[in-house]
DNA sequence: TAATGTGAAACACTTCACAGCG
DNA sequence: CGCTGTGAAGTGTTTCACATTA
């Protein structure tokens, strides 16, 4: 009955559940509640009993979740018990940056290939990588296996470097540039985006008292404030 | 009617709608219809009209939006038409990548002041701006007037800073630790986790052939496999 | 006439509440 | 007897579809 039907809302939840369960086993603990489980993550239990019943029965009545026991569970669903090769492209500040990030290795994710198309950075490494020119990306790619790209470019070059990805079959995209990328049904991307997520919660600030500078900043942009009504 | 409770949801598209107005804006055009604009970022066009209904009336029947109106009008709801001052916490790798990270000047924010531990990185600078102890937290960001907060410390010191700022008066928190944080009712958070990110995307990736590499890893965590049924 | 703004319907997600199990 | 798993109810969000208006 469990079948397939898995509310992205809630995939995207899991890996929150599995560094949770990590951390908790990692203190020697050894079953939970899902009541102690929310309250650590910040959602109710009912949700969290509700998340877990999508991929299968893990608990025991009375006693909870065998923490180890639940997060490889999670782990499997995820299909986090392998390393996947994934493939940067852009190696600017940002691109160097996430190249250097330790964080994805221990959590099942290798950066085995940075492809650039600026020459300056073509040929310089990191982590033992060499940046290869973005040309070779339909060649090596496949070669790797990789499934997964993160895209480190400039907004006006997303959609290209998605497109390539996509031709050397790419099918997850981690998008850091500020720009929606259009991509094939097939392919799934998910956005980091740092700067949209600042400018979200402005909106609950109140505007009022100290401004921060006397700079009354429409920013970039000349145009003027002018509404109806 | 417009009164008060435009979902959250709607608010944190917001960002995109205004990033692209502005773009089109800055190739010349003057209108768009719900149709384009929302081909334009990927969402239907009865959503983009309801999004913007919440907040008044800004198109124009027959027409479509004025441009340059329109992004006024988001950019004044989402209180971005001044610059915000922005506390950063954590000057390792990423912190000091988000330093020099220049997307957030031309979209309304200014990282006024960077707070760290460790004695190494205190006295360092990013673009003028030296880095403090965090000590000085209570005392610098009220002084500034400071009402936004970045973490990027490690996982297991996130709480702590979070707490720190919020007595200092932050008020809205950009998280890059990947930890959830917890803070009182009136502070919001937004969280910033690629790796969470990369996890959910792995779920609908077969994971079938050309397994990237030989390790059947496990990850950090030496636990063993084992489910019921 | 073309495209908005919006009731109403549809769909999606969360929470309630409790039977049932270990 | 405490806690899961889950129908059913409750909320929240998206889409439909069309009267309305520039």
């Amino acid at each position: 009955m469990s079948a397939n039907e898995i509310p992205d809302i809630v995939i995207r939840r899991l890996p929150i559940y599995l560094r949770t369960l990590r951390r908790m086993q990692g203190l020697g603990l050894e079953s939970v509640s899902s009541e102690d489980l929310g309250a650590h993550i910040g959602v109710t239990a009912a949700q969290i009993r509700r998340d877990f019943s999508y991929f299968g029965r893990f608990g025991k009545q009375g006693k909870g979740y065998d923490i180890a026991n639940l997060a490889d569970g999670i782990q499997r669903v995820l299909k986090l018990d392998r390393t996947w090769n994934v493939a940067l492209v852009g190696f600017g500040q940002l691109g160097r940056a996430i190249a250097h990030y330790r964080g994805f290795e221990s959590n099942s994710f290798r950066i085995s290939a940075i492809f650039a198309r600026n020459r300056e950075h073509i040929g310089q490494e990191a982590n033992g990588v060499a940046v290869m020119d973005a040309s070779a990306m339909q060649e090596v790619i496949p070669e790797m296996g990789i499934r997964i790209g993160i895209i480190a470019v400039p907004a006006d070059n997303a959609q290209e470097v998605a497109e390539q990805l996509v031709d050397s079959g790419v099918l997850a995209i981690l998008n850091y540039a500020p720009a929606i990328i259009h991509v094939p049904e097939h392919v799934r991307v998910r956005e980091i985006d740092p700067t949209s997520a600042l400018q979200s919660l402005t909106f609950y600030l109140e505007s009022g008292d100290q401004p921060p500078d006397s700079v009354f900043d429409t920013s970039l942009l000349p145009s003027m404030a002018q509404t109806r009504d």
